[in-house]
DNA sequence: GTCATATACTTAACATGTTAAATTGTAAAG
DNA sequence: CTTTACAATTTAACATGTTAAGTATATGAC
C-alpha cells in the first residue's frame, strides 16, 4: 500500500507559479524597451537600486536588486567600462567599495524610466490604479510575512 | 534644460521588483527540499507540469513551465537519462515528441510534494488561507488582463 | 508529385546565475 | 604587536538561460 497521492495544485495556479506568471508578463513588454537602452534586466536593477539609494556598498546592493554578490561584480564591471556607473574605494573599509551613477548613469535611467512608465500606466489603465496598489502592497505584506 | 526627472518607485516597490521579491521568499525554504530531492527548481516545474497535465508535446509543456525551448530539451535530457521522465515519438507528428512521468517520477513528485505542502502551509498560517487565495487569484488576474 | 513555407524541435554559442574557494582587509583577544 | 576569527569582495568552475541557426517533418499551393 502506498501513501496516498497529495493534491498538488495545477502549476500555475500555485503560489509560486502565479508569482513567476505575473513577472514574466509584466516584463515582456519591457524587456525590448531595456534591450534598446542596451542593458539586460539585472543590470537594469541594478542601475535602479543606485537611483533609488545613491552611493552604496556592493553587499547592500545586492541584496536590494536581488543578486547574488558574484553577479554584481560582474555587471558593475561592465557598467563602470561603460560610465555608466562609478566605483570609488570605500572609506570607512578597504575591502570594499562604493558604487554609484555617473551622469550617464543618471541620464539612461531618466530615458528609459519613460518609456516604461508609459507600459506601467498602461498595466494601471487595464487593472486599475487601486487594485494594482493593492496587488503590490500585499505582495509586500506576504513577503514580510514568510521570511 | 533637461527634462524633468520622472520619479520612479524604489525598486522593491514596483510591480517587478514586488514580484520577484515574493517568488524569492516563497522558494527560498523550498529549493533546499527541491535539492534533497536532487531536482532543480526548473526541473520541478517540468515534473509538476507532467503532473498535471499526463502525457503533453514539448512546445506545450514549455509554455506551461514557463521554460524556453531549448532548456526544455536540456532538462528532458536529464530527467530521461535518469528514468523521471519517460519520451515516446508523436504518433501524430514526426516532428515532435510526447513525454510522460514514469513511475519513478510519480513517485518522485509525491515524496517531494509531501515536504512543499507543509511549507505551503506555514505560508497560509502566516498569511491567511483566504487572504492567500485571493493573491494568487489576483496574480492570475494581473497576468491575464496585461497580456 | 514538387515547391515553398511553416512548425517542432535540437544544436551551438554565448551571457548569466550559482556555489565554493581564494584574496584582502578588519577587529578583537591575548 | 601577533594571532585568530570574521567580513567584503573576487575568481574560478560549472549549471542554466537565451538567442540564433540548423535539421527534419508537415502542410498547402500549384
Amino acid at each position: 500500500m502506498t501513501a496516498p497521492p497529495k493534491k498538488l495544485l495545477p502549476y500555475r495556479q500555485s503560489l509560486a507559479g502565479s508569482l513567476l506568471a505575473a513577472r514574466e508578463a509584466v516584463m515582456a513588454p519591457i524587456r525590448p524597451m531595456l534591450a534598446e537602452a542596451g542593458v539586460t534586466e539585472q543590470q537594469w536593477r541594478v542601475l535602479r537600486v543606485l537611483n533609488d539609494s545613491g552611493p552604496i556598498d556592493l553587499k547592500t546592493l545586492a541584496e536590494s536588486a536581488l543578486l547574488f554578490g558574484p553577479s554584481v561584480t560582474r555587471i558593475l564591471k561592465d557598467l563602470v567600462e561603460r560610465d555608466l556607473v562609478v566605483r570609488q574605494a570605500n572609506p570607512k573599509d578597504g575591502r570594499g567599495a562604493i558604487v554609484s551613477l555617473s551622469i550617464r548613469g543618471k541620464a539612461l535611467i531618466q530615458e528609459t524610466a519613460s518609456h516604461t512608465a508609459r507600459q506601467l500606466s498602461l498595466y494601471t489603465r487595464k487593472f486599475g490604479d487601486k487594485r494594482l496598489k493593492k496587488l503590490i502592497a500585499e505582495l509586500k505584506a506576504l513577503t514580510t510575512a514568510i521570511q
